[in-house]
DNA sequence: ATAAATTTCTATAAAGCTATAGAATTTATC
DNA sequence: GATAAATTCTATAGCTTTATAGAAATTTAT
C-alpha cells in the first residue's frame, strides 16, 4: 500500500515532518501570543525564519493552521491524561498526577495547548469535531476518575461526577494561564494547593483536617 | 465648572449619553462573539444600525472601543461586588451571593464582562491600568471576605486567601463562559454545586457533611 | 422659521492581509 | 555531475479594514 495522497503529493520526506512540526510550533506561538485573528501568515513565517508566502507549503490556509496547532497540542495533552488514568492508584495520587500534567503543560508553555483553550471557538464547527472528540474523551477519563474515587471511598458518592470534572479543568486552565503570565509563581505549590483545594471538597470525611 | 472637554466638542447631550450606552453595548456583543480582532468596525456599527465611519463619532478608535468596553463591563461587576461584601453577612452566605452575582451576570449575556475577561490582554499595558486597579479591588474585597471567614471561625486558618480568591475567580469565570454557549444548564444549581465545592474545601469541620 | 449644533452619511486614502503562481534555489538520487 | 524532487522565494492580484474629511440630514434652540 504505497498510499500516496491525492492532496498532499510527496512530502513524506524526514526533513518534511521535522519542519512541519516547527511550522506548527511556530504558528502555535504566534496564535498564544497574539490570538488567531491578531496574528498574521508573516508573523508565523517569520517566526520560522523563512517568508510569509513559503508558509503555505506547510498550510493550506490560517484556518487550517489553526485547527491543526489545536489538535498538536491537545491531542498530546489528552493522550498524557491516557497513561495517568491507566494506571491503578489511588485516587488522591491520580488526581495530583492530572493536575501536575496540566499545569507543567502550562509551565512549559505549552502554546499549543494554550492556543486550544483560548481560539479553537474561532473555527467553524465542521472543523472542530476532531477536538470535541478529544474534549470528550478527557472529561470521561476524568469522570472515570471520580467514579474510581467514590468505589475506592475516598470520594463522596453525592457528588456530580460531571460537574466536578469540568471545575477541575476550569480551575487548572485559570492556574494554567497564570503560570504561563508570571514565572514568579512556584509551579509545585500550586499544584498542592489545587489539589488541596478539590481535594476537601470532594474527599469523604476530609482527610488532612488540622 | 462648566467643563467642556478639549477632545470631545459638546457630546454631553442626553440622546449622546444614551446611544453612547448603546454603542458600548453593541461594541460587547460584537467583540464576544467575534474576539476584538475577529471583529471589525462595520460589524460593531451594522449592530447598532448605523454606518461604519459614523461609529467613529463614538470612539476614537477600535481599540479605544476596546477598552471602554472592558471597563464598562467590569466596573459594573465589581460595584456590585462591592454592595454585596459592604453588607455583614455569614461567610457562607457572602460567597453564595459573590457566586451569584457573577454566573447571574454571564447568564444574562453580560458581553462587556466576557470581553474583559477573554480580550483585555489585547489592549496595550497602557491602556490596561483602570482594569488592572479594578482587578486588584475585586480581588482584595474577595480575599477580605476569606479573612472575615477566618475569623468567624468558618474558614480554616491556614488558606492562601489570595490562592484560593483567585481560584474562586477562575471556577466561576469558567462555568460562565459555559453558561454562555450552554442555556440549557441550570444556573441556580450551577452556583449551588459551585459553593459546594469551594466551601467543602474551605470550611472548617467540614459542615453539610452527608 | 431660521440659525446653530448635533448626528449620520458618503466616499476614499492608505495600509495590511491572504492566498496563488511561477521562478529560483537547495537537497536528494542515480 | 546530471536529473529529479523538494523547498523557499519573489511578486502580486484581490480583498478587507481602519480612519478621516467634508457633505448631508436631523434635531434643538432662538
Amino acid at each position: 500500500m504505497t498510499n500516496v495522497t491525492k492532496i498532499e503529493p510527496a512530502k513524506v520526506s524526514n526533513k518534511y515532518a521535522q519542519k512541519k512540526v516547527a511550522a506548527l510550533e511556530a504558528a502555535a506561538a504566534v496564535f498564544a501570543a497574539k490570538g488567531f485573528h491578531g496574528a498574521t501568515t508573516d508573523d508565523i513565517a517569520s517566526e520560522m525564519g523563512i517568508k510569509q508566502g513559503s508558509l503555505y507549503y506547510y498550510f493550506k490556509s490560517k484556518e487550517q493552521a489553526l485547527q491543526q496547532v489545536c489538535e498538536y497540542g491537545f491531542d498530546h495533552y489528552v493522550a498524557r491524561m491516557e497513561k495517568i488514568c491507566a494506571k491503578s492508584q489511588p485516587f488522591e495520587a491520580k488526581l495530583l498526577a492530572i493536575i501536575t500534567s496540566h499545569l507543567v503543560s502550562y509551565r512549559q508553555k505549552n502554546n499549543a495547548l494554550k492556543v486550544h483553550n483560548d481560539q479553537r471557538l474561532y473555527l467553524p464547527k465542521e472543523q472542530r469535531g476532531a477536538l470535541k472528540e478529544l474534549g470528550s474523551r478527557y472529561r470521561r477519563l476524568l469522570e472515570a476518575t471520580l467514579r474510581e474515587g467514590i468505589e475506592q471511598g475516598a470520594v463522596r458518592a453525592e457528588i456530580d461526577t460531571h460537574f466536578i470534572a469540568y471545575s477541575i479543568i476550569g480551575i487548572c486552565n485559570s492556574w494554567g494561564a497564570t503560570l504561563v503570565r508570571d514565572d514568579e509563581i512556584d509551579l509545585f505549590e500550586t499544584i498542592e494547593q489545587c489539589a488541596e483545594l478539590i481535594l476537601r471538597g470532594t474527599l469523604t470525611g476530609n482527610k488532612n483536617h488540622e
